[in-house]
DNA sequence: TGAAGGTGTGAATCAGAGC
DNA sequence: GGCTCTGATTCACACCTTC
């Protein structure tokens, strides 16, 4: 890539309109790397179906709606899918004819898209390097006790094709950003909020699924030099763009709506560009892991049906398979029970409850100091 | 499900032989679970595994010296990517036939074959309900330097379509296991080691991705009860039928390897059977007795005319002789008057709505436990 | 000023039985 | 299958009000 051909580029600019016809237009191999977190066509079908989701308290949850996620206009389920494959297999398609030999793509899903996009992926010719977990410190929880909270999305690595080696990866910088630790493939990081958040004059979210500047932050530094081109084919408000240039970075942006671009050209001329300081949220603070009961009974360290006793053996409960404690009439978690037991408010039940071993009486937090220890090397 | 055909399936039993084939004989939605653990390596180690190749009949390449140890056999990335949807397509579609209605799927990859499981898994039907992040404690570093840590697995838990909205989920148990906090997406746990990893007599490993028991664990407590049937297609050396024992469900086990079988047999024939009694779990509400409001006046719990409040007193409503509640003009039941006065669509008039005692304020919902432990000690 | 408590909200495929 | 009715259900954080 000559100096020349570079300055053709649409550097540090936000590309309006629909961005397959705009990477159309971009060079072959022109860009080190792509960023992309494209449309997750969710189907919640709110108009049509069960209505909007509320919180126990009845308020109403602000979830995604927009037309731009949107695929198959609400036929079927298999219609949906496939338009959506074809969408994604032809950004995908440009998006590596226009990455360098040397660059890498990344792309951000759910559940709900991230398969047929890592379908798309690998079926495209990129190789896969990882997938990275983004482990949200506040999700929203799941209202209705149906499932499990939804607590990450998924991020797909993947070099141009199998053969390229020489992918740019800034292993020791990531690797200092973690505590001299090799950075794994799950990353804690908050959800986007606070001054970060991007407001209208109205007060409400300029866009519904801005991104943590922590989360390019760390893929900007771990796998593009100062001076790369960035592309971001999904701009929205331009989280990309913004933590690119402070990073010293061009960035190339598309998007196909104008107030979303006018947003982001905003954003991004407010930040300093160079401004290399660290973001105060990269580094995940080391905290001890929360060891719950109910781990300590998965793990086989303690078997359903044990007898526990307080250190006076004045009550016995019995432990069942999900790690909840039985006296009597009683049944709760090791704390609900020890406090009930009691008639106090509250209590711990680590260091309340024992299991007997050859006679004697061990609090059960034995087992969690030993659960901790192992765990610990993760944080 | 009658008792009769449930002694058709090999229950408890590992049954030799290629799994798509062993699925096909056994009965249309017959057992509650599915857990799987396909193998990822027929595409990408093509030639030298060819014991898990098939030709395109679905037949298995049995001879190690095969023709596909070969170079430029057509054995490109894209054909190995297409076989390897093709097997995948085949025992997903057998495993939904095989599964009840309420029954749900959890498989298990990482990012070379997650992807292309997942949007089969969507293309035939499944709906998705959740991804799953095991992360592992302990994971293999990554020695060259040229990736994240590859810390992590992926866990697909998928109803067997998106009308099927009575899947087994045992929400409270699994919150209960988790002191008390709805279970998130992510679950930290150690790989398999120490004693429970199984060695042969040479002291390498018997299996070479043998799974946690834990993680077995919090799959089967959260999603089947006692006496449920379980079917494991990759069965390897038999964590699914261990914990499945010791948890007190049947399993199915189809392996195709005797040497993994024996193994998987003598392990579990080591593993006690629990007694059921622990067995048990911690009760959603929606499956405890339902008690009608009407029951607590008839028994006097509280008298008509009675006053009760919201929380915080913005509103009083009197009892009647039949349990309906009077707000100035309204009338009906605890969640229609309780919803009308806050003028909510809906609201849980067992929790909304609290009774006067010695000048606190309890929620009418203390007395439908009453009621419902008494109940519970008459069976 | 600070502590304590109340309120708002985030990419959400979020109910089930009975008639 | 559609309709009606009952009734189950939330975690971490930011921000604001009150004392």
């Amino acid at each position: 890539m000559s100096r020349e051909s570079k300055t053709d580029l649409p550097l540090d600019r936000i590309v309006l309109g629909d961005c397959i016809e705009s990477m159309r237009a971009l060079p072959d191999k022109s860009v080190d790397l792509v960023f992309a977190d494209p449309p997750y066509n969710l189907m919640l079908d709110k108009g049509t179906r069960a209505g909007q989701l509320r919180r126990p308290d009845q308020s109403v949850v602000d979830g995604v709606d927009d037309e731009w996620d949107r695929f198959g206009n609400g036929t079927s389920i298999a219609e949906s899918y496939a338009e959506y494959d074809r969408f994604t297999r032809e950004w995908l398609f440009e998006a590596r004819r226009i990455l360098k030999d040397t660059g890498a793509l990344w792309v951000i899903g759910s559940y709900h898209n991230i398969f047929r996009v890592g379908t798309a992926v690998q079926d495209l010719g990129f190789w896969m390097l990882n997938d990275v977990i983004w482990r949200k410190a506040n999700p929203m929880p799941n209202f209705r006790g149906r499932r499990f909270t939804n607590a990450h999305e998924t991020l797909i690595w993947a070099a141009r094709n199998e053969a390229q080696k020489t992918y740019t990866f800034n292993y020791d910088a990531l690797k200092t950003m973690n505590d001299d630790l090799q950075m794994r493939s799950d990353w804690l990081l908050p959800i986007c909020g606070g001054n970060e958040r991007l407001k209208g004059d109205d007060g409400a979210k300029a866009h519904p699924t801005q991104k943590p500047e922590a989360l390019l932050y760390r893929i900007i530094v771990g796998c593009s030099h100062p001076g790369d081109v960035i592309l971001d084919p999904f701009f929205g408000t331009g989280t990309t763009g913004a933590v690119a240039k402070r990073l010293g970075r061009h960035f190339i942006g598309l998007e196909r709506d104008p107030a979303y671009a006018a947003v982001a050209s905003q954003r991004i001329a407010a930040v300093e560009s160079g401004d290399m300081a660290p973001l105060s949220v990269t580094k995940s603070k080391r905290e001890e892991p929360r060891i719950p009961f109910g781990q300590v009974v998965e793990r086989g360290l303690i078997q359903p049906g044990t007898k526990l006793f307080d250190q006076r053996r004045r009550w016995v409960a019995r432990v069942r398979a999900d790690g909840s404690l039985v006296v009597n009439d009683a049944t709760g978690s090791i704390h609900r029970v020890g406090a009930h037991v009691q008639g106090a408010p509250a209590c711990n039940g680590w260091t309340f409850w024992h299991f007997e071993h050859q006679g004697n009486l061990v609090p059960i937090d034995f087992y969690r100091s030993r659960l901790r220890a192992e765990l610990g090397a993760s944080h």
